[in-house]
RNA sequence: GGGCGGAUAGCUCAGUUGGGAGAGCGCAGCCCUUACAAGGCUGAUGUCGCAGGUUCGAGCCCUGCUCCGCCCACCA
């Protein structure tokens, strides 16, 4: 403690968040603090954000997610750490592509009319207009990302890594083309892959369609223009004859032929047992195509309009066909009969628009022998899923991973690699751009089409480290320590990374994982532009403080469960954050003649030497917690600490020696105890409120230059002192009792009581005696200490531990309160000995459960009823 | 159809190896006591979803059930 404080300029007694923040961070950022360093010896410790949107914004979902990352990141850094906390932005594809296009739209715009370059120009555009809002806004949240290392998934190093992935898995034989049947939607004009169509449970007639001699059910009754067989269960004797045969059946375009099968995916307890084969719409369909050789037709376009081959109804939109092709139907006497029925429908996730199953050529990842890699690496600990339940989730996944399509029909992204040859249509993949055919040398054209977003944040870890160059960064940092996401996107991202790290790196990306779970608002829904109960965490910032703000997330991120969040919980972290501050005002405005080498000299007193030895089980608690990612826990125990003992009690212990100018060296023991105990709170509090933790830390005397690369706490066992908490705990006993009649007895708070207390020993005597200015102030009351004592007249008692406490009510209060209040205490008592001597008296107890637990027991009983027999007698006195 | 989570004080939720349940907010009473009324002191409130089981002992472990929520899944 070789600094004294900067003149302290007069403090608000309200804590005003908003020049604090923006008087830090800059300052931080400035002097390098958030700055990793590779060629560090330091054990290096590294997170990689999860990339937001590079023209989104900060939402609540971020805003736990960075909070909880900064939290772990700061404290590492404290701990002398080489930290890098990795910051970047992702492109995302078609969330962005259809931003844009929307403002086209409003301009009365297509992206067609504009044409590939310069629609790409203008996402670009877009992105250089809007990719600082995210980043302005983590700032703004305190995160403390080296910003130097700012990457975005488009930029050229990230784009190198995609491309030469890409290459690799092409020679391995792990990206292919297949002609299959993908999600497609519509409305935005490209594939999905599984994870994002969403699914709806919607309304939908369940149709009797007659097939000659025939009948089974359907929901999608335009695609019978599509069908090309029928299929029964092999098992099924109803339809055993009709298997192998080909059928000659009117329909509403004359009569057509369709062959029956046999195949083990009809159910034949479900509808009538039979099923119409539409190999072009419906994914069970095709494969059931693909085994028993069943031509495909495509009835519907990917414009979701019905095609040529859909005769009469071409051009129609599918759902228009639907009801046109049920009443034709109707008309011809088709139609058995018609029931409601209810069933999920795929819906593209971005835009909600049911999802046409199609037949196309795509780029596929066989990412088969990736997950078997990923699951390994799970199991065999590689990986930590935190909290553990996801860790089912994740196999569960892995283990039926199907092919990822990995194209998309969009523009904005990392378009495919891959050349065509004009002559021979040969496919080339390429680490540069080809003008013409490696083996002919004929012209070549580039498949249109772009890689799935999540392609290039599946190499995250790695490539935002400088893969593929071979970096200082990536030995320092890689693999990485930790990730921070949230539930919703293990498939989408946490298990690419995993696949893709081990594949290229062959090394896991991150050692732990940590799970949060979603923040939703004050009434437990989910948060939705559509339902409007968006809370936008910026505004919650500026209105309570970027600390409560944080605190609140914090506190309330416990393992496995939502958050609900509300206004009221982060008013509450706010005051929490006041209180902080004038606890803080209270001890800089007593700081007068402090010194802090003459301080160290001094001897602590009973109170000082609690609360310091509070402070290291605090300490402890705090980082067990971290640790484990118990963020909750570790919140809840600095909250209690800094609030419920070192302000409740310690601040108003302290006021006693800060006041009286009589006794310089207990005075200065107490200056010191406040500062030492404070500086090493807000160090504690630093990751959690990072703002108002320097703004006072700053303040007080300290070393170093700011709290931001200050040691966080550690355990120091030496100060830890059992005895000194034992016996604080009598004498906050002693006030407590005092007070407790005081309250319950409805005493003026104005009067002074007399309390004579009747110690069971002379060792207490003489603790009590000693503090008997302290309590007599904490308590408002005289003390007298007397291992004799008899009880005054007209007084009420208190019990502490073996310590009975007598208050004199003589004239100040009549007693028939003291005479119920003893009543209900009798009770309690009562209530104690009974549970406790039936527990006792069962012999299987007594026989069977641990001694100690029996002798704990039996103390428990002896206990109430010494406390007892003190009650009623004090009772038959008081009556 | 599978899987996962939740059900604890009026509300929102903690409760980590099983030993007579806690916090915050809210509520009631008293107090503007020179850090803080965004505060202090005191108090009240719980068949820990239901039914069984294991155990000397269960909010916690096991089984079944009910009600909520979520995820996965090609029953048309």
């Amino acid at each position: 403690m070789s600094e004294q404080p900067k003149d302290p300029a007069p403090i608000s007694d309200r804590y005003e968040p908003a020049a604090v923040e923006e008087r830090w961070y800059p300052i931080w950022e400035q002097r390098g603090y958030f700055k990793a360093d590779p060629t560090s010896a330091k054990k290096p410790y590294c997170i990689v954000i999860p990339p937001p949107n590079v023209t989104g914004s900060l939402h609540i979902g971020h805003g736990l997610n960075d909070t909880l990352q900064d939290v772990m990141v700061r404290m590492k850094r404290m701990d002398g750490f080489n930290t890098l906390w990795q910051p970047g932005t992702d492109h995302a594809g078609i969330a962005t592509q259809v931003v844009v296009e929307r403002q086209l739209a409003a301009e009365g715009k297509r992206k067609e009319d504009l044409g590939r370059e310069a629609f790409v120009q203008r996402v670009w555009q877009w992105k250089e207009e809007s990719g600082g809002t995210i980043i302005r806004q983590l700032k703004r949240l305190g995160a403390s990302c080296d910003w130097s290392r700012l990457r975005f998934t488009m930029d050229e190093g990230l784009s190198r890594a995609v491309r030469e992935v890409f290459v690799r898995l092409w020679d391995e034989k792990l990206i292919y083309r297949d002609d299959y049947i993908v999600n497609w939607c519509p409305r935005c004009g490209t594939v999905l892959s599984d994870l994002e169509v969403d699914r709806e449970e919607r309304d939908a007639e369940f149709v009797y369609i007659k097939y000659g001699p025939l009948t089974l059910g359907t929901v999608r009754p335009e695609t019978k223009v599509g069908d090309t067989g029928l299929a029964v269960h092999p098992k099924d004797k109803r339809y055993k004859k009709y298997v192998g045969k080909t059928l000659d059946i009117p329909s509403v375009d004359g009569t057509v032929s369709v062959r029956v099968v046999a195949d083990e995916a009809v159910d034949p307890k479900f509808g009538t047992g039979v099923i119409k084969v539409t190999p072009g719409h419906d994914p069970t369909d095709f494969e059931i195509g693909r085994r028993h050789n069943l031509p495909v037709r495509t009835v519907i376009g990917f414009d979701g309009r019905m095609t040529e081959a859909a005769g009469k109804y071409a051009g129609m939109d599918r759902f228009e066909a639907r009801k046109k092709i049920v009443e034709d139907m109707q008309a011809l006497g088709l139609i058995d009969h018609i029931e409601p029925y209810r069933h999920a429908v795929g819906l593209c996730y971005r835009c909600k628009t049911v999802v046409e199953p199609l037949v196309s050529k795509q780029w596929y990842v066989n990412v088969k022998p990736l997950a078997q890699e990923a699951i390994k690496a799970v199991r065999s600990g590689k990986i930590k899923i935190i909290p553990r339940g996801w860790t089912k989730t994740y196999y569960h996944w892995m283990e039926n991973i199907r092919p990822w399509p990995i194209s998309r029909q969009l523009w904005w992204g990392h378009q495919i690699p891959a050349w065509y040859c004009e002559r021979d249509g040969s496919i080339h993949v390429s680490r540069t751009d080809l003008t013409s055919c490696p083996d002919c040398g004929g012209p070549v054209r580039r498949d249109p089409d772009v890689l799935d977003t999540w392609f290039s944040s599946g190499l995250w870890p790695f490539s935002t480290l400088g893969w593929p160059d071979d970096t200082p960064e990536l030995h320092t940092f890689y693999p990485t320590s930790l990730l921070v996401t949230s539930f919703d996107i293990i498939f989408f991202w946490v298990a690419r990374m995993a696949m893709f790290g081990l594949y290229v790196m062959k090394a896991v990306p991150f050692r732990d994982v940590y799970i949060h779970a979603l923040v939703r608002d004050a009434e437990g829904q989910k948060m939705s532009k559509s339902k409007g109960n968006v809370v936008d965490p910026l505004e919650l910032m500026t209105k309570y403080g970027t600390d409560a703000f944080r605190f609140t997330l914090v506190a309330l991120a416990a393992q496995g469960r939502d958050i609900r969040l509300s206004d009221e919980r982060v008013e509450g972290y706010r005051n929490f954050a006041n209180k902080l501050w004038n606890a803080a005002r209270l001890v800089l405005s007593n700081l007068d003649g402090y010194d802090a080498g003459a301080a160290r000299k001094a001897t602590p007193d009973l109170a000082a030497r609690w609360i310091t030895s509070r402070l290291q089980a605090t300490t402890a608690v705090v980082r067990r917690h971290l640790t484990a990612y118990r963020f909750n826990d570790a919140a809840a125990a600095i909250y209690q600490f800094l609030w419920g003992e070192f302000c409740d009690w310690y601040l108003e212990i302290a006021k006693l020696d800060l006041y009286r100018r009589d006794e310089p060296a207990r005075r200065l023991a107490t200056q010191h105890a406040l500062v030492t105990t404070l500086e090493c709170t807000l160090r504690l509090l630093h990751p959690f409120m990072p703002f108002i933790t320097e703004e006072i830390w700053q303040r007080l005397p300290h070393d170093g230059e700011s709290i931001m690369i200050a040691p966080y706490p550690k355990l120091v066992r030496a100060r830890v002192d059992a005895t000194a908490e034992t016996q604080m705990g009598v004498v906050m006993g002693v006030v407590t009792a005092i007070r407790n009649i005081r309250g319950e007895m409805r005493v003026a708070p104005g009067v002074t009581l007399a309390a004579a207390v009747k110690p069971p020993d002379a060792a207490s005597a003489a603790l009590v005696q000693d503090h008997a200015a302290l309590i007599q102030s904490l308590a408002r009351a005289t003390v007298s200490v007397d291992q004799a004592a008899t009880r005054p007249r007209n007084s009420a008692l208190g019990v502490v531990g073996g310590l009975e406490v007598y208050v004199a009510l003589e004239g100040i209060v009549d007693l028939t309160a003291e005479r119920q209040r003893l009543e209900k205490e009798i009770k309690r008592a009562e209530d104690a000995i009974a549970f406790g001597r039936a527990k006792l008296a069962r012999p299987e107890f007594a026989e069977r459960a641990p001694a100690e637990i029996v002798d704990k027991e039996r103390e428990k009983v002896a206990q109430q009823e010494a406390l007892r027999e003190k009650l009623v007698a004090s009772l038959a006195w008081v009556g």
